[in-house]
Formats: C-alpha cells, structure tokens, sequence
DNA sequence: ATCGGCTCGCGCAA
DNA sequence: TGCGCGAAGCCGAT
C-alpha cells in the first residue's frame, strides 16, 4: 500500500478470479496513470491479466453531445496503447435507461480486485462513496489526479499561502515519471459482455445514438482524446510557456495551456504537464515559475478542499466573514437583475459579459482571468448570492469541458471569498474582492477578445485551435 | 503612473 | 501575544 492508495472495504479477494479489474472513472489514459499501474502490480502479484473497463452513461446529470464527444474521442487510442501493453480494454457506451446499469458488476464478478481513480467531486465521488459495500471484492481507490498526493496533507487547507510550503517541501519526491509495470499475463480472455466499438469515424454515431442532451454542441476548439491532448501540451511547451508569466491574464494573447478539458477527463496528467515544464526550465527554481504554481499549488488546493468538505458545491464551505458579510448585504439593491436563462443566453447589457459566456457556449471554456469577472458579474446582478451560486455552477456543469472539477468549484467559491481575503466593503459584495469593468479595459485587450468571439460566432471557426 | 488604505485571520516567531 | 502577509482589486490622492 502506498500514499496514493486507499482501501475503500475489507472484502477479502476472490479466490478463483480471472483478472484484476481497473475502472478508469476519471483518469481516462493509459499513460502516466499510478492507478493503472497500481493495478498492473495487484495483477502480477496474484499472477492474473489486468482489464481495464472505461463506462460511459446517458445518465449523469447534464449529459450531452459536448461530454460524450470529447470522451468518446478517447477510446480508440487508450484502447491502442492499451492493447499494445497487453493489457484488457472494454469500452461500454449506456446508450438509453433501458440499458442494464451493471456492467461494472458484471465485470467485477470475476475480477479479484477492483481499483478506481480516488476523485473528490461530481459522480466519481458519489460512486466512491457508495459501489465499495455493493461489491465482494477489495475495492481501491487511488490517487492518479495529483502531483503530491491528497494523502500528504493533514487538514483542510486556508488559502494558497498555507498549502504552498508545504508542497514546495514535498514536490521533489513526487515531480518524477510514473513507473510502467509490466504485466506478465497478457489478456486473452473472451467476455460475456460486449464492448461498444469506437473508430474515429463513427464518434459523431455514436454519440447521436444517446439519450443525451443534443442541444449542447461539441466544442469548437477541443478535440478529446490521448493524441489531442499531447498535442495541446507539445504546442503550449514550445510556443507559449516562454510567455506565460506575461501573458497568462491576457485572453486575446492565447498564452494559457489550455490543458484543463484535458486534464479533468484525465486524458493526460498534471505531472506529464509539470515535467515537461521542469524539463525547459532551471530545475532548482522549480517552483519559482509561475505555470507550476498554477498547474501544482492551486489546483492541488481545490482537491484539497474539495476531499475535505461534505459538499463541494456549497456555499458552507466559504469563510465565516464572507458568509457574514454577505448576510449583511443580502437585500442590497442590484441595478440589474439576471434569471439563469438570462445569464445562459449571453443576455446581459454587458457586451465583455456576453462574449466570455459565448465562449463558454462555444468553446467549452472561459479564458481563467476572465473568468473571475464572469463570476464576479453573477454575484452582482443575481437576487440573491445563493442563486448566483447555483447559476455559476449550472452553467459550468452544462457546457464547461472543465466543468465537474474541484477547480471549478474552487473557482466558483473563490468569488465568494473562499481561499480569498477581504477588501474594502461595497454594496452586494460587502467585503469580498469586486472586480470592475473598468479593471478588465485597463488590464486587457477586451476589444481584440470581442473580436474574437464574435470571429468564432459568426464562422464557428476557432482561429487559435484549427490548424 | 504610483501608492496607500481597505479588512480578516492563519501560522509562525517569540 | 504580536505580526506579516495573503488566488488574480478598487479607488482616490498625489
């Protein structure tokens, strides 16, 4: 057992099993994964075959054409390299409810183990609360998402300030390759069940055949997928990472990575990221660059907290001022007031607003600066500070690639004050940091971005992603 | 253009 | 117990 894994029963293992059994929920690759290779261990020491099962269902909330796009995108090749390691790979698409929802216990049914991705938000935390008593195996979670392992860390931690030392002490233990484990036993058995065949081809298929929101479209920008994701971090190496520290907070500058969509569905890791960075730059002053900071201390803040609290996507989990002082500024007057729908259509009297939500329809994402504002925005003309809460998060669920994510969550509640300080009181925010319009047109290019996104509305072309 | 004040609380030094 | 300083700011004074 090691800091990334966690036994989620005391079910003692099958005896006559067949093969140890990964259940890729959120770490959707076969590279760089410590949880495949966990189980690639688990396989050899009881000398069986590993399989791998990947599950896709129409029945999560918000499932759409954007989701199922970018995932079913994957397949193909995590079943190629999969296959070349000798290594079982099923792929089950749950097309309708009329579907059977047990393909996982059919699999598990002859597995003598099951291991899991150990995810602290959104469905794969519900499953892990729930599928390790509906099963007669040992049932492990482990740790694939993070650099330093959530284990690491004793507590919920208060803020970046308190949580980056202590990674700065431990990141040289972990800032290191995944090792790839053998297996000795090829898999060679025939199951029961079918697997849902995925060629590049028959993706757009596929996905119209579900019984799944087809209003949201797939995003303009990302491709989903192994090859597409190395790609993106090939690129941002190469072109943008020089750049970063200066540009990162201006949108119309592309100078971000735009890993995210990939790094949530775990098609590539934040240590393959985090290495190749540390791979271009001096290595002693590691943590002096500022994409480490971002890639490491903020988003391992967000599994942080999000694997410390009950409920990720509630508004207890802010600080006792920022609810206090909301409460104070609860019946203040707002000059505007937005309904959701309002909001999901880009119909505010805000042309910046506008635009970075139309890149949130269109692209899947909003640019992290901007996205400050986005949210800052909701606070300010919703009725109520919990609606622009359940605003925020709707729409992120519904369209954002990097949606479901304790770095959503954490985004979200950072507008209201979580891992934030407090500023100098004004209406609707009382004390928690306001971000201005005037702020955005003194620190960015908001006419190159409005361009842009009106380029993008109107060609449904993504300049800076299509070759 | 630049700077200080705003305002709370964590964590460390003492 | 005191003190420095913090997830991305704003505003008014100079």
């Amino acid at each position: 057992m090691n800091d990334r894994v966690k036994a989620l029963n005391s079910k003692p293992a099958r005896e006559a099993a067949d093969y140890v059994l990964y259940w890729s929920q959120m770490n959707r690759r076969a590279d760089s994964n410590h949880a495949l290779e966990f189980a690639a261990g688990l396989a050899n020491q009881r000398q069986l075959p590993l399989l791998v099962y990947e599950g896709l269902t129409c029945t999560y909330p918000y499932a759409n054409d954007r989701m199922h796009t970018f995932v079913i995108e994957g397949v193909p090749e995590t079943g190629r390299r999969l296959e070349a390691r000798g290594i079982g790979y099923h792929f089950h698409l749950r097309r309708t409810r009329q579907d059977p929802n047990d393909r996982l216990y059919a699999l598990a049914a002859r597995a003598a183990a099951i291991v899991t991705d150990d995810y602290p938000t959104f469905i794969a935390r519900r499953h892990n609360a729930s599928v390790p008593a509906k099963v007669d195996v040992p049932y492990y979670a482990v740790d694939s998402s993070c650099i330093v392992p959530m284990s690491q860390f004793a507590k919920r931690e208060y803020a970046a300030y308190t949580i980056r030392p202590k990674i700065q002490k431990l990141v040289a233990r972990y800032l290191k390759p995944v090792e790839t484990v053998k297996v000795k036993r090829a898999f060679r058995l025939t199951l029961d069940q079918q697997a849902t065949p995925v060629a590049a081809g028959t993706v757009a298929a596929l996905v119209a055949s579900c019984d799944i929101d087809h209003s949201v479209k797939p995003s303009l920008s990302f491709t989903g997928g192994r090859l597409a994701a190395e790609k993106t971090l090939t690129e941002f190496i190469e072109r943008r990472l020089r750049r970063y520290t200066r540009d990162k907070n201006e949108p119309s500058a592309h100078a971000t990575s735009d890993l995210s969509p990939y790094l949530h569905f775990g098609q590539i890791s934040s240590l393959e990221a985090a290495l190749a960075a540390t791979a271009q730059a001096d290595e002693t002053k590691v943590m002096a660059d500022v994409f480490l900071e971002e890639l490491i201390v903020r988003r391992e803040l967000a599994f942080n907290f999000a694997s410390y609290v009950d409920d990720p996507e509630s508004m207890a989990n802010v600080p006792d001022w920022a609810r206090k002082t909301m409460a104070e500024h609860a019946t203040d007057k707002r000059d505007a007031v937005y309904s959701q729908e309002q909001f999901e259509n880009a119909a505010t009297h805000d042309p910046l607003w506008n635009a970075m939500q139309k890149e949130l329809l269109l692209r899947g994402k909003i640019h992290g600066y901007y996205r400050m504002y986005w949210g800052k925005k909701i606070i300010e003309w919703s009725a109520t500070h919990e609606e622009a809460l359940k605003t925020m998060i709707y729409l992120h669920d519904r369209y954002a690639l990097d949606g479901r994510d304790p770095n959503t969550y954490t985004n979200i509640l950072w507008c209201f004050g979580m891992h934030d300080r407090p500023w100098q009181s004004r209406p609707i925010f009382g004390m928690l940091r306001y971000m201005s319009f005037d702020g955005m047109k003194r620190k960015t290019n908001t006419e190159a971005y409005l361009k842009e996104i009106e380029f993008l509305e109107r060609t449904g072309k993504d300049p800076f992603r299509i070759a």
